[in-house]
DNA sequence: TGGGGTTAT
DNA sequence: ATAACCC
């Protein structure tokens, strides 16, 4: 497997967006936040998710764009995605700028060609974990040292066709994978040879680090007395079932020994559309129907844009509270109805007020609006995505749904050409 | 802490 | 519908 991460993603979107930002210390905004920043500015000591006020103490040349607008890095994010594609199908994201992808395929058809030309020089790539030695003589060792050429060719790929630059870590599971990605970083690669596992995952000094392992679990673990990887190795399966539950329990128990059989799960389209604002106060009905119709357009545009139908709404916010200050989200969802979703095809104009209405039906539904309240988040998120049903010929469902055939250079070049596999064309 | 995403219960 | 996880 490959775990694929872009370097500050944000910032390099921004950079490639305005060059003369280049080489200046450069941080993406949202709201009060600096949400990450580019390494001219990590030298100077910007961290990323600092607050605005901090960061310009700390550096007041530090330039600062908006980036509360997420289009521009999903467009870009799906761009890496799908040159992934042309490689690979097994391609899995991981928020905008990760992405795993299983090419155990590649490496066998590369290691039959090998051992077919009877060559026995490969070289790795990158780093390798620990600066643990290769052996040759070992099948393993070798499909790895495959691995990295793969993953240098895709980091050259993203970089030549998008201009990103990125990490790369190649190990036996999507765990491992992404532990070593992380641990040369800028645009460099590391593969991880099984020797090594557990110096990777022990390196980890809390249990947090794990993905996998999260902020909920973290804290019932630590009255467990569980603080670091080894501590969780150690700790008895029984015990460890009854509290956390068999499931959640045996998971990350294998994950404490950097074992992981998740599969790489194809993406695919979004299951979901969401846009969302925060902000200090929003305490009249009034003005949540602003908010909505600020966030609808946008939204609505995207999913024309997609070409699928949702048939689900939701409604999220969040209610100020000086205790509990993070995560109190409330959400109602409905169906759309029918005759509201044949329009998502057509002009959006049509579909945004009779949305306004049922949007502000759920947010009746959570607030009493005769009573005061408080919000600091409104968001609206559309789901349960299906094909539009598509029919004959000439309809605009027939060409959307067409399956592009693959460029094919890059998998051409990734699979190398041998006996009669190249097309015709 | 923002503005997104996913899956499991 | 919520809760957990990820970025």
């Amino acid at each position: 497997i490959v775990h694929v991460d872009l370097d500050c993603f944000y910032a390099q979107v921004e950079m490639i967006r305005n060059p003369e930002l280049r080489d200046k210390p450069l941080g993406v905004q949202q709201k009060y936040i600096v949400v990450t920043c580019n390494y001219e500015a990590r030298k100077l000591g910007i961290k990323k998710m600092m607050s605005v006020k901090d960061a310009k103490e700390k550096c007041p040349q530090l330039i600062l764009v908006n980036g509360e607008d997420l289009t521009p890095y999903r467009e870009m994010s799906y761009k890496v995605t799908e040159l992934l594609g042309e490689f690979c199908p097994l391609v899995e994201r991981l928020g905008f700028d990760e992405n795993f992808v299983d090419i155990t395929e590649i490496v066998e058809k590369r290691l039959n060609q090998l051992q077919q030309s009877g060559c026995s020089r490969v070289c790795v790539s990158g780093h390798v974990y620990n600066h643990q030695a290769i052996n040759l003589l070992d099948t393993t060792h070798v499909r790895l040292v495959i691995g990295s050429q793969i993953a240098e060719e895709f980091r050259e790929a993203i970089y030549a066709r998008l201009g990103l630059t990125g990490c790369a870590g190649v190990a036996s599971n999507k765990l491992l994978s992404k532990l070593v990605s992380g641990t040369f970083k800028p645009n460099q690669q590391t593969i991880l040879l099984p020797e090594s596992c557990q110096d990777l995952i022990r390196s980890l000094d809390h249990i947090q680090k794990v993905p996998g392992i999260g902020y909920k679990t973290t804290k019932r673990l630590e009255t467990l007395g569980v603080r670091n990887v080894c501590d969780l190795q150690a700790f008895p399966s029984a015990v460890l079932e009854k509290e956390l539950g068999v499931s959640i329990a045996q998971r990350i128990q294998k994950l404490s020994y950097g074992e992981d059989d998740s599969p790489v799960t194809p993406s695919g389209p979004p299951q979901s559309f969401s846009d969302e604002d925060s902000f200090k106060k929003c305490s009249s009905e009034v003005e949540v129907k602003e908010k909505i119709e600020e966030l609808l357009p946008n939204l609505l545009d995207r999913i024309y844009k997609d070409g699928r139908q949702p048939h689900t709404v939701r409604l999220t916010i969040r209610q100020f509270s000086s205790t509990n200050k993070w995560f109190n989200r409330e959400s109602r969802q409905c169906p759309i109805p029918p005759h509201l979703i044949q329009k998502f095809g057509k002009e959006t104009s049509s579909v945004l007020s009779p949305m306004v209405d049922i949007l502000m039906k759920l947010f009746r539904k959570m607030i009493d609006v005769d009573q005061p309240f408080h919000l600091t988040l409104v968001s609206v998120c559309f789901s349960n995505l299906k094909d539009l049903p598509s029919s004959k010929k000439g309809s605009i469902g027939f060409y959307l749904k067409q399956v592009s055939p693959p460029s094919g250079s890059a998998k051409r070049e990734v699979e190398g050409v041998s006996q009669g596999e190249g097309s015709a064309s």
